[in-house]
DNA sequence: TAGCTCTTGCCAATCGATTGCAGCAACCAC
DNA sequence: GTGGTTGCTGCAATCGATTGGCAAGAGCTA
């Protein structure tokens, strides 16, 4: 994905955060940049230490800040990973993530493809899933394929 | 469920303990009665609160100790939710929870019951997914009959 | 520019979980 | 039993992740 497109996603999560009444920050652009960079999850700590590269004196305190700023207003996610793990992805890019506990390979697996599994709850469970994104862990095709 | 069975499987698994080389003691077998009493899943938390009131000065350190030695021999499995909570329950009682968010009842569900997705992760992706049970959070029966 | 208020950096506090250590207790051998 | 070895435990310190307080600084409006 072209590096333009990626400044303009930002741009468009700072109008949305400026139309909410919040202030236009370097340090706020600065983690909002890094989450659309990486596309998918990242930890509160990766977002640090990448931020810190440009702005070193940015604290994780304020990461964690954003963070929740961006949360509340829906911008993105925040996942506890089956793992114990924590991280964060953009709400429009929502998806389960399937973990390869050999070699660390995190795939994404779109929310859709799960939709057998909330209707199958609802109808025999009566239990109405939230589309929560997911943590899956175990083996990937090509570790699996290795060790068999 | 009577007494005496839980009793007699918390025998048991003290049993399996001495077995293996550990010892016998008070602590441990106070532990395991919390867990295996709860029948459900528990937090490190909860079983420190609850054994705490027959055994004052039981420290968490304890609980957290026994844990791990529990789960090394295979006879607890420690669960992470996707609300970041962490609980522990037996091995021999696996099942995935759904997780009420709004009455906070917490319904089991089989492992067995998830087989398609299992079987969906592994054809369509080459994902061989681990059993591990899950934490489901949405909306149970009841409370969804009472928002509607 | 003045001034109000939100943000931030810094740091301490908190929270869940873990660890080092010294004393105690379980188990084994006699 | 009794003594000795070694594992267990309580306590306090620690650690990583996250949050809170506060004063200085920066963004926004008039």
């Amino acid at each position: 994905m072209p590096e333009h497109s990626h400044r303009d996603q930002v741009d468009q999560i700072m109008d949305r955060l400026v139309a909410s009444g919040k202030r236009r920050t370097m340090s706020r652009q600065a983690v909002i940049k890094v989450i659309v960079d990486y596309h998918g999850h990242v930890s509160a700590d990766d977002i640090a230490t990448q931020v810190q590269k440009d702005f070193p004196s940015l604290d994780v305190s304020t990461v964690y800040r954003t963070l929740e700023t961006l949360r509340e207003l829906g911008i993105v996610d925040r996942v506890y990973f089956a793992d114990g793990s924590t991280v964060y992805h953009l709400s429009d890019h929502k998806h389960h993530h399937l973990c390869c506990e050999r070699c660390g390979a995190v795939q994404e697996l779109p929310i859709s493809a799960l939709g057998n599994l909330e209707r199958f709850l609802l109808e025999e469970y009566g239990f109405q899933n939230h589309q929560q994104p997911l943590g899956l862990f175990g083996l990937c095709a090509s570790c699996r394929q290795a060790s068999s």
